[in-house]
DNA sequence: AACGTCAAAGAGACCGGTCTCATCTCGACT
DNA sequence: AGTCGAGATGAGACCGGTCTCTTTGACGTT
């Protein structure tokens, strides 16, 4: 079955055509399964194409039709655990439909992301799946969805998109982990995040380009306020944007007259370093500092003591995504839909009232 | 800037040059950066495009050219983190490439990898990174080989395939891995894999589809042999495909009357529920067991006791893997190259000399 | 027998680029 | 002055599908 081989130009419908004694038309009928085609000539034109191993050229089909059968999908970073989980969910939901997903990194730098969606506009996805990494510099969105495409918002919304949107509730989370903490009797919480400011410093929440982060910031600090504590600002740091800064930024707040007794970290990989640099500065965890993390990584389970997280619906947050993108591709939907998904608090040996 | 709003209609080569006053040959040859153009008609039509908002369709070149500008990748799973490591190092080296990436998740799958190759070669992706499941069947790699396109193996190779292949030394590391173990007075060692069998039972290392597991598995073995101990096969076990499974069969391990005294995990999924479960059972590590596991994810090294493992250059694996295909893809590979990346052995806390 | 209907098949335009080939213009060289 | 060559541009084919429009012919009706 291999006499074909040294074949490398592609087979294509007129060849198939040909050999079957039909005009294009009439093969691309029977193998388009469109029209009308005798059963007779079906089975002939199958027959040649399966013996000239004929494949259609998606790429021409899209061509005519419009559709391209992709989806385009720009996170902040694959590496990271939740985007990898939340892709895992937007190809499961991607696949069964039909489509196949064009992945692109963006850093969380919008500048890249901007060139991703033109990339992806030039290669005519169907759709658009994005976590934005600034809520604020959304142009680029606008225009997609100005030019007619279908987009998705993944745990970042924006009040100026109105756009099928999926977050979780991460405020809400945020406002119940104060609350607990200051409950066991923490005043210096110290929340700690990858998002940066042009001077690398915090005043206001206003200042963060990254909804999910943003809105969970305001939470912590509104319910501080609620508790009457002062300052709460100056205890969010920015800029944790790779190990050795979260690293360095952990070791000098711990080392300072007067550290924090308990640190909320906004995901898993800066969790993971505050774990890090507490053990290596000879702290205890909860005796020292009480520590939470955004997002149920793999690890926060297995250290000593486990880790308080708050439990992110990962998976289902890029599922849920794919699915409003799918139905709208499908044209089931109508006026944009704003999904907010739970996040469930997991209390582990992490966390234990203040001792000063 | 907004006046040509309800644009939708994609604007065309033909609709620049109408609008510039030049022919649709002109036009192309000063927007495609092709030819020769006079200065002057150049900057007519560069304005032209630019104020109707010009967007090339690379469906439309990719048609003429036969380059599409995109690179299908196949892993087994995006959530693994081995895979979101190395699928990072790809789209890496990709996009400074010019090219984007098609991901597509095999769930290592035989059957949903065809699937994939067969999804991929429609799109008329210019090459192929494929982590194949089974280093056996890989007749649907055969054929895209076959069909001219340029293929490069991630992880696992194959000796009927030759292509650009790119692997770490697995076999040498599990020799050392094994030494070591038995120098430490181990004699009842488990070998732990995803990889199945029909039967769910380990005969003999062929029957290992997956590569990279097969070497392991035969310097683990062989190490083994070489030290005298006997019947080893039995204390390889497979279908470590799910959390639950590799706690039931862990679990069982453990508790039988013959427990291992070292487990040697086939990656950090798997390692990870071992030392769930051995925490769950009450033992100690390094006391009652020792425990090594491929791939350094990040758990590895904040438990108590941190893991001892085999660091894989799993982002340089992904990223070695690009490169060779890019250049291939460039034209200025010849022959299929082999590239063997070293692996590291980070000893931590988890092995210790077997007691008793 | 004449006509209408409808399934089946063919011819060819089209999608939006690239690219070959022909034409035209203008300066340089003999 | 006439010829040559290179640069600039236009016309149109082409990639591989889809899809519309037209033609053909078998069958049923009155």
């Amino acid at each position: 079955m291999d006499q074909s081989s040294p074949r490398n130009t592609s087979v294509t419908v007129a060849d198939v055509a040909h050999k079957a004694g039909v005009s294009k038309a009439t093969a691309a009928r029977a193998l388009g399964g469109y029209g009308t085609v005798s059963d007779r000539v079906r089975e002939a034109v199958t027959a040649a194409a399966r013996e000239l191993d004929y494949r259609p050229n998606e790429l021409a089909r899209s061509m005519t039709t419009g559709r391209s059968g992709t989806i385009g999908v720009v996170v902040g970073d694959i590496e990271n655990p939740f985007f990898s989980l939340a892709v895992r969910g937007i190809t499961d939901v991607a696949r069964q439909a039909g489509f196949t997903v064009i992945l692109i990194n963006s850093g969380e730098d919008f500048v890249a992301e901007r060139a991703a969606i033109g990339t992806l506009l030039a290669k005519r996805v169907d759709g658009l799946i994005v976590s934005p990494a600034k809520e604020n510099d959304v142009e680029h969105l606008h225009e997609a969805v100005r030019s007619g495409l279908p987009l998705a918002l993944l745990d970042r919304g924006s009040d100026t998109l109105d756009v099928d949107t999926v977050i979780a509730d991460d405020r809400h989370a945020a406002e119940n982990i104060t609350r607990r903490l200051i409950a066991l009797g923490h005043s210096r919480i110290a929340y700690l995040t990858a998002c940066d400011t042009p001077d690398h410093r915090f005043r206001t929440a206003k200042d963060i380009g990254t909804g999910s982060v943003r809105r969970r910031i305001e939470g912590f600090l509104g319910v501080c306020r609620e508790a009457g504590m002062i300052g709460t600002e100056d205890w969010v740091h920015v800029g944790a944007i790779t190990p050795e800064h979260t690293q360095r930024i952990v070791t000098e707040m711990l080392q300072s007259a007067q550290p924090p007794t308990a640190i909320i970290a906004s995901d898993s990989i800066i969790g993971l370093e505050v774990f890090k640099v507490h053990r290596r500065l000879g702290l205890s965890i909860p005796d020292d500092l009480s520590l939470v993390s955004f997002h149920d990584a793999d690890w926060t389970s297995v250290t000593t003591p486990p880790v308080t997280v708050v439990r992110q619906p990962v998976y289902d947050l890029g599922a849920t995504a794919a699915k409003l993108l799918v139905e709208r591709l499908n044209g089931e939907a109508q006026t944009p839909r704003k999904v907010v998904l739970k996040n469930e608090i997991v209390e582990r040996a992490s966390t234990r009232e203040a001792r000063f």
